[in-house]
DNA sequence: CAGTGGTCTAGACCACTTT
DNA sequence: AAGTGGTCTAGACCACTGG
């Protein structure tokens, strides 16, 4: 097991701790020399993990006062690195299976460039689509390395977390995300699996993951219909 | 003056090296000890200034090597709070006027929320176009409280770099950002302003800047041809 | 093996907000 | 005046990289 930070726990409690309503919206948290007490940890170490939250959307900082609990999204916050779930936040996600797992070499023209030894070892690919109350949102097509992962194939099911299947099953953990955001009109392929016209302006993001496995790289290409739902994100300047 | 804080000078520092090639890509920065000893800081605030760096895009980290110069961006990082000219990183840009700063009412349809305070104050509203290379990338229109803000309508062109100005007249700085994303087919302005067809898909984002005066935001929206230059960011666990 | 960045400690002073 | 988050110090141990 690899053992959990002190402060992806502090982080994952006052989340919990958020969605199911024991914090409400305008409240304040447990100020950071509290929480620090109150866990016996460092402050340091509750300050990385409020930067999580504050990332992710759920608090917002002010000096002087507090960490405030901050006002659900209206929009997906999916340009952060935390997987989707964990994005969507406090959205009801359902996951729809486009292709399961399979072997197959990199596509020729890939986004992002693969060192000899990762082209080398071919690809694992799968796809599945995004939908929030009945609207389909996102298409998405995920390529990872077919490398010191035994079994990832017969294993995963695209219906479960991804990110959660490769911590538990590998200890494989995504530490950062680098990714390119472009506007273009669905082709033909894509307004089949967002159920939308051909030629509707969407979004398409280009991904590469960076993982605790130095030079493992996991890639992601995302189509987003941004009609009824924005992307979002935020950024601070410590964090 | 507000004293400069000692991981933003060495942030200059070593952005300054870097742009000025006396890092190449590929190279090894000294290592966060080294930095340490070498400006006579902690090791902590010379992390929270490579994190800086590391969000720009200027480096990357890896574990048991070091910080390593990164190859510039295809892609414009515009997708975190320093401001364009920061952002653009190592491209050519030049800026456009396309309104002066004026004093106006607030759109009425504004896409975020104000407070009575901000929505009683009025609005100074600008607006400018960004061009990398003679392509027309960016339309953005800026919008900010009339609210001790002494003389800005006379002093602040558009040709300047707004964040720098605000820093030096009125000591303030942005310190995060807010924004949500959508594809949309470009307008007839829009397309009028970037020199596009209309319904060309483009990129709309607005943003909510927070400055380090309490309770005084800002706001942009930004529209963007991703046609030749993608928008991108990167995120990391730790800042 | 020595060196690197990642995590963490136990303090300190500051600017800012509220009481 | 008391409490908050922001900055900063001066250490420590760890996992990982390279020679």
């Amino acid at each position: 097991m690899p053992s959990r930070h002190q402060y992806h726990v502090l982080h994952d409690h006052l989340k919990r701790d958020i969605m199911k309503g024991r914090y409400s919206v305008g409240d304040v948290l447990p100020s950071e020399h509290e929480l620090a007490a109150q866990y016996d940890i460092a402050r340091s170490t509750v300050r990385n993990a409020l930067a999580s939250l504050q990332r992710e959307g759920y608090i917002e900082k002010k000096r002087g006062k507090g960490s405030i609990v901050a006002a659900a999204r209206r929009a997906l916050g999916i340009l952060n690195y935390e997987g989707f779930s964990a994005s969507a936040g406090r959205s009801s996600v359902q996951t729809k299976s486009v292709e399961e797992p399979k072997v197959a070499a990199w596509p020729a023209d890939f986004y992002f460039e693969l060192d000899a030894a990762t082209q080398a070892s071919g690809c694992i690919r799968f796809s599945r689509v995004r939908m929030i109350d009945h609207d389909y949102v996102m298409w998405e097509t995920s390529y990872l390395p077919n490398q010191n992962l035994p079994r990832f194939v017969q294993l995963y099911r695209t219906k479960q977390s991804f990110f959660g299947f490769l911590a538990r099953q590998y200890h494989l953990e995504v530490t950062g995300m680098r990714q390119e955001i472009k506007a273009m009109a669905a082709t033909a392929t894509v307004a089949k699996h967002l159920k939308l016209k051909s030629g509707t302006p969407i979004l398409v993001i280009h991904r590469q993951y960076s993982t605790n496995r130095q030079g493992l790289h996991m890639y992601s290409t995302l189509y987003c219909n941004t009609n009824k739902y924005a992307m979002s994100n935020e950024t601070n300047k410590n964090h």
